[in-house]
RNA sequence: GCGCCUGUAGCUCAGUUGGAUAGAGCAACUGCCUUCUAAGCAGUGGGUCAGGGGUUCGAAUCCCUUCAGGCGCGCCA
């Protein structure tokens, strides 16, 4: 109904004002204020020198005319306040769409707003040194949701992970597996000093020696990290978080394209020399110092596989490029912007969004979390003790820019009061509904021709404003795709839901009256399918028994 | 010192990109299962939107400033 609205509004106010890009539109905060509602006159109160009532006026008086056959459409159009217009459907015309709805089912809900944009996402990309932990888990849940929210939304998406297999990190964990080995073959053996000293790294050393590789640095290297990046894809395949695409960082060594994109930065006169070492010049495009990219002993520095990543990225001939990090990785995104520039695009192409830290308390103390001490929360041990979908639920009911705070043992005892049950529920209930009415073989089961087949004016109040949110959906779809937030459909979800239970409480669906029956299944599916999806862009089930 | 993020109910967080009288969940208390699922429903209480100044028809939202917390500022990854 948003959409409609907008087309009617748009074209009204270009009438007066051409040079008008997009109306506002808005739900208002008071009901009886309408069902939507522009601030638009207010808007164009001073670029037109006139009153907003005056411009609100006639932007309605235009409304008439547009020839949209508004009357068909709205039952009050007023103004009201300092200058809102506000919008009143018709009860007919909202039947009219809750049908519309139930036959199109999912396409009515979504909005094509990427128009076949090709976008990849990259997330998670935790280094194979370690199992995930929560913090990983934040990301993985929000690059998730994000490619879901963009794929519905008419993006073709990658998800792709970057392994970091090449760096030092490897080799240390490499030879942590080793001392570890030669320890439990009772040799002396030295720990390095920065190791990592988890548990699994005892667990990755056994199968090694069970394996009886030949215990030589690179093959053991090998060994650890590949073990480590297959508990990885476990972790997240238990979470329900897939990718498309697993881009290694030796690949782009052995290929040559850390080398090639070098090259390619020197012919374009952004590289030079410097105390020995090869420096990118990052102050070129914004950044506050220049960066190195091969150090003066001749190795290369992180920054130098990932200019080669982003290169291939931008090869590939994506529309928009979306980095998922962690918080703590912000001060590397003039840079990484910086090299976008370089190559020649925009340095908005590439949009990175930070997932803020996790804290972690069990029992209100805080977990440090290190993986080299070997002192963590892992993501597994959370999805084990709470469920995926209530962790899930848990990162995606909050911005990814705000801190988020975490007590295990709270998130374990609130775990049955999670109100991602809140929302299954309320599915679960609707499919219990539909199962009785199979039994009781009322005619609905015939299939969608049936559903739409109700006496809109059999609705009452409260079943006229669970159909005007569920109306509201495919504009709270939209935005929450144009902003990048997912979370925005968790929670229409939960105030969806916290329609739904009070009905059902206070209505039977099914009752002797069949024509009633049949107008409030219909809303009940109309319910259905909108929850449904929600929680498929969130990754969450949607159980049909609780 | 510089930069980024955050500060909203006891706790955890939303707040439609500047809109109308500030919103949920949890926690607390009181009721409701012979019904399509009580993982539910009905009700009660709870606020200096960190403080101060500014911008304008209008600010939790934008700007300045102070305070508090977190995170960065490597030829580490």
């Amino acid at each position: 109904m948003e959409k409609i609205l907008r087309e009617i509004l748009l074209k009204a106010v270009r009438s007066q004002e051409s040079e008008v890009k997009s109306v506002e539109i808005e739900t208002p905060r008071e009901e009886s204020f309408g069902d939507l509602s522009s601030p638009a006159a207010m808007a164009l109160a001073k670029p037109l020198k006139k009153s907003p009532m005056k411009i609100a006026e006639e932007i309605i008086s235009r409304m008439q005319d547009s020839g949209f056959g508004i009357q068909d459409i709205f039952e009050k159009v007023d103004i009201a306040g300092p200058g809102f217009i506000n919008f009143t459907f018709k009860k007919s015309f909202l039947c009219g769409e809750l049908k519309q709805l139930i036959k199109q089912k999912e396409a009515f809900l979504r909005e094509d707003v990427g128009r076949g944009k090709r976008v990849q996402i990259e997330f998670v990309s935790a280094n194979p040194t370690g199992p995930l932990h929560l913090g990983h888990g934040r990301g993985a849940a929000l690059g998730a949701a994000l490619a879901n929210l963009l794929y519905e939304a008419g993006y073709k998406v990658e998800r792709e992970y970057y392994i970091n297999d090449a760096g030092r990190q490897v080799k240390l964990l490499g030879m942590s597996v080793l001392a570890k080995y030669k320890q439990l073959l009772g040799e002396d053996y030295p720990f390095p000093e920065d190791g990592y000293r988890g548990d699994y790294i005892e667990g990755i050393a056994k199968d090694f020696k069970e394996e009886k590789e030949t215990p030589e640095p690179d093959v053991i290297t090998d060994f650890a990290y590949q073990k480590m990046l297959d508990a990885i894809k476990k972790d997240l395949e238990d979470f329900g978080v897939s990718f498309d695409s697993w881009q290694s960082e030796r690949e782009l060594y052995r290929k040559g394209e850390v080398v090639q994109a070098i090259d390619d930065l020197k012919a374009k006169d952004y590289i030079y020399e410097k105390d020995g070492a090869l420096w990118f010049k990052a102050t070129g495009f914004g950044d506050d110092k220049d960066r190195v990219i091969v150090k003066q002993d001749g190795e290369y520095t992180y920054f130098a596989p990932d200019i080669a990543y982003h290169r291939k990225k931008v090869d590939k001939g994506f529309d928009e490029i979306i980095d998922i990090w962690g918080a703590d990785h912000h001060g590397y995104i003039p840079r990484m912007q910086a090299v976008i520039q370089a190559l020649g695009y925009p340095k908005e192409n590439l949009k990175v969004l930070l997932v803020q830290m996790v804290t972690l308390l069990r029992g209100g103390k805080p977990v440090q979390m290190s993986k080299r001490a070997g002192e963590f929360i892992t993501l597994r041990e959370v999805i084990d003790e709470i469920g995926e979908d209530t962790t899930k639920f848990l990162f995606l009911t909050r911005r990814s820019d705000s801190h988020l705070e975490v007590d295990i043992e709270v998130a374990k005892t609130q775990s049955a009061e999670n109100p991602v049950y809140y929302v299954q529920y309320a599915h679960a209930r609707i499919c219990s509904i539909f199962e009785k009415a199979r039994q009781e073989a009322i005619g609905y089961r015939q299939g969608v021709k049936d559903l739409t087949d109700f006496n809109g004016e059999l609705f009452n109040d409260e079943e006229m404003k669970i159909i005007k949110k569920l109306l509201l959906y495919p504009m709270i779809f939209k935005n929450a795709a144009l902003a990048h937030e997912p979370h925005r459909i968790t929670f229409y979800l939960q105030e969806l839901a916290g329609m739904f239970h009070p009905y059902y409480h206070r209505h039977k669906v099914i009752s002797d009256d069949m024509e009633i029956t049949k107008a409030r299944l219909a809303l009940c599916e109309a319910i259905r399918i909108v929850l449904r999806h929600g929680l498929k862009i969130l990754g969450v089930k949607a159980p049909e028994k609780m």
